[in-house]
DNA sequence: CTGAAAGCGCTTACAG
DNA sequence: CTGAAAGCGCTTACAG
C-alpha cells in the first residue's frame, strides 16, 4: 500500500542504503553519490510519490525533529495558549519551520519523558512565576533532570538567573529606565508605582518596581513610598485575582489615588492589564489621562495600542523570543556547548496615556 | 544506558512480550496478564525508570497519539496563532489531553505528508477564507487526497459545506437573529450594516450581511441599501486590508455615516474588530454610542470585553468548537463512520454599545 | 496466562 | 561511489 523505501530502491534500480543517502545527505558517510544515481533515484521516488516513515526514520536515528513548547505557571506545565504565549509559540514556529523542525505542544507532566523518549529534540518552556512558589522544589528537580541528561531546554521569562540553565528574558531594568527616560522628559515630577494587589506577587512586577525605585533615587526624584501601591498593607487587604485578567488591580489601585488624593502625576503601572485597569477606572470617574494623570504599562500587549487613550508602555519583543529560545536550541543540536543566557530589551512605545 | 523494554523483561523475568502487555492492555489479545505479573512488572519498570520509545511504538504500531493543528489562510497553511486560533487550540488541547493526544502544530506544505508517514493521527485546520480565493483548487485537492485515504480531519470555520467533509462552523444565522431580537427588543429600527472595504470579502461576513437582510425583511424593518457599507461601491473605492487588523474598516465606515449624515439607530457590524474601528471614530468625534447610534460586533474577541463602551456581540465558543472537532476525530480513528457535520451556535453578549 | 519469533521501515558502520 | 547486513525498540499474531 504505502511506497516504502525498498520499493524506490527496487524501482530505481539501487540498494536502499542508497536512497537513504540520497534523502539524507548530512549522513555520517559524507555525501558519495553520483549526481546521475541522486537524479534517478529523486525521480522515481518523486513518481512514486514516496514520503520516507517518520517513526523508522525515528527509532533508527534518534531526531525527531520537534521542538517542545510548554507553558509553566504556579501550578503545572500545560498546553494553554495565552495572549503572550501564542506570539511566544509565532516566533519559536517561524524560527523552526525553517529548519525543517515542527513545534509540539507539551502537557503537564509529560516533558521529562518526552526528553528521554525521542518525542523532542529540545523543549521551550515559558513561566510566569509568582513570589511563592509551591511547586518550586519538583520545578527544579524536573530542570535539573534534563540538564544532567544534557536536554537542549531553554526558559523564556522564566526566573532562575544564578542557575546554569539556558534562558531568554525581558531585561526589566533597561524597560523601566526607557520609561524614567521618558518622565524626565515629559517633566512629570511626582511618580508613583501600581503593582498586583495580591500577597503573592509576579516576580516581574517586583523587579519593575524595584528598578523604578533605584532609577528614581538616582535621578534624584522622591521616591514617596505611600505612592507605592502594591501587594497588601496595613490599610490594604490583599486582593484575590479574579479570573485570568488583572484589570481588577489597575481599577482597585487607581481608585486609592483618587480617593486618597494621592499628588501623583505619573503612574507607572507593572503591567498593561493593570494600566488597563487604571484607565477604566479613570474613565469612569472623569479623570483625564494624561491630562491630571498620566499611566504607563509594561509588556504592550495587543489591545494597548487600541485604547482610549492609547497606552505608552514598553513592547516585549515576543517573537523575536521565541526565534532565540529556538536558536539556542538548535546551536545546542548542532553543536553542543552549554547553556546561554539572553536578555532582550522591551522597547518604549510612546502613545497617549502619558 | 536507556532503559529499555527488554531491560525490565529481563529484571522482572518475564519476557518482553509480557511487558509489552502490561503497558498496552487495550492490544489485540485482549488483557491476558495475571494481576500478580502485571505489578511486578510494573513495580520493575517504575523502579528501572522505563518509558517506552516513541519511535519504537509509532513504527510498529503506526499510532502517533498526535492531532496536527493547521491554520489555513488565502495563502497556504501556517502555524500562525492567532488571537482566534488560541482558544481554538486551548479547546483542542484540553480534550486532547484527557485522551493522552498531543497537539502537532503543522507547517504550509506539509500536511499531506505528515498525513501519510505516521506523523499524526488527524488534523484539525481552521480556515478563514474570503469570496475569491487564489488557492482554492490546491485546498480541495488537499482535502479530498485525505478524504480518500481516510484520514480523519476536521474543518473548523471553513467553507465547503456542500462537500462530504467533517466541519464545525459558527452559525451566522444563529448570531444574526439574536442581535435582531436584541434590536426589536430594545427599539432599534433604523439599521445599518458595516462589513469591510475591501474588494475580497470573508466570507463569513458576507453571509452575516445576507443574513440581517433577510431577518430585517421578514421582521418587516425597513431595509435601506445605502445603510449598508461593504466592499466597494460606485462612490466608495476599495480598501486595502491594513495589517493583521480590520479595524480600519469601522473607523473608515463610521466615518461615511458621520459624514452622510445616515440616520441609523443601530449599525450593526461583520466582526468585533470593525466595531472597535467605529467606536475610535466614534469617540475621536464625540458621538456618543449608543445614544446617538448604537453598535454592534460579532465574534466577541477579548478586548471587546474591556473597551469603553463595552461591545455588545455574539461570542463564538471557540474552545467548544476546538473540543468537538477533536472528538469528531477521536470518534473516526475509534470507529470509523463518515463525516460529521456542526453548527454551533453564538451566545450574544450584551454589554454597553447596544 | 506467557513466550519465541518475526518484522515494522528506516540508517549506519563496514566492506568493496 | 554503492550495497549487504545488522539492528534501532517495540508489538503482534501464533503457539503452547
Amino acid at each position: 500500500m504505502k511506497i516504502k523505501i525498498s520499493d524506490v530502491a527496487k524501482a530505481a534500480g539501487v540498494s536502499a542504503a542508497t536512497v537513504s543517502k540520497v534523502f539524507n545527505p548530512q549522513g555520517s558517510d559524507n555525501i558519495k553519490i553520483s549526481d546521475k544515481t541522486k537524479q534517478h533515484v529523486l525521480a522515481v521516488a518523486e513518481k512514486l510519490n514516496y514520503m520516507p516513515n517518520y517513526g523508522a526514520k525515528l527509532l533508527r536515528s534518534g531526531k525527531s525533529y520537534t521542538i517542545g513548547f510548554a507553558t509553566e505557571n504556579d501550578r503545572s506545565f500545560d498546553c494553554f495558549v495565552s495572549e503572550y504565549t501564542r506570539e511566544i509559540i509565532n516566533g519559536v514556529g517561524a524560527a523552526a519551520y525553517k529548519d525543517n523542525y515542527n513545534v509540539l505542544l507539551i502537557n503537564g507532566k509529560d516533558y521529562l519523558e518526552y526528553c528521554e523518549n525521542s518525542r523532542m529534540d529540545g523543549l521551550v518552556i515559558v513561566g510566569y512565576y509568582r513570589d511563592r512558589d509551591s511547586q518550586e522544589k519538583e520545578r527544579l528537580a524536573g530542570y535539573k533532570a534534563m540538564s544532567d541528561k544534557n536536554f537542549p531546554f531553554v526558559l523564556i521569562n522564566g526566573i532562575y538567573e544564578d542557575k546554569d540553565y539556558s534562558a531568554v528574558s525581558v531585561d526589566n531594568e533597561s524597560g523601566m529606565k526607557q520609561i524614567l527616560e521618558m518622565i524626565v522628559r515629559r517633566g512629570y515630577r511626582k511618580i508613583g508605582f501600581l503593582g498586583e494587589l495580591g500577597d503573592n506577587l509576579q516576580r516581574h512586577h517586583i523587579q519593575r518596581e524595584k528598578f523604578l525605585r533605584e532609577g528614581l533615587a538616582q535621578l534624584g526624584l522622591p521616591v514617596n513610598e505611600s505612592y507605592f501601591i502594591h501587594g497588601p498593607s496595613t490599610e490594604r487587604k490583599a486582593v484575590p485575582p479574579s479570573g485570568n485578567y488583572s484589570h481588577i488591580y489597575g481599577f482597585l489601585g487607581m481608585k486609592e489615588v483618587h480617593e486618597k488624593g494621592m499628588d501623583i502625576d505619573c503612574l507607572v503601572c507593572g503591567g498593561d492589564e493593570i494600566a488597563m485597569g487604571a484607565l477604566k477606572y479613570a474613565n469612569e470617574h472623569k479623570i483625564s489621562v494624561p491630562g491630571q494623570i498620566a499611566v504607563t504599562g509594561f509588556d504592550d500587549i495587543p489591545q494597548s495600542e487600541f485604547l482610549n487613550p492609547s497606552i505608552t508602555t514598553v513592547k516585549q519583543p515576543l517573537r523575536d523570543m521565541g526565534a532565540m529560545a529556538f536558536e539556542i536550541i538548535m546551536e545546542k543540536i548542532r553543536h553542543g556547548g552549554g547553556s546561554v543566557k539572553r536578555k532582550v530589551s522591551p522597547v518604549l512605545m510612546e502613545r497617549q496615556s502619558a
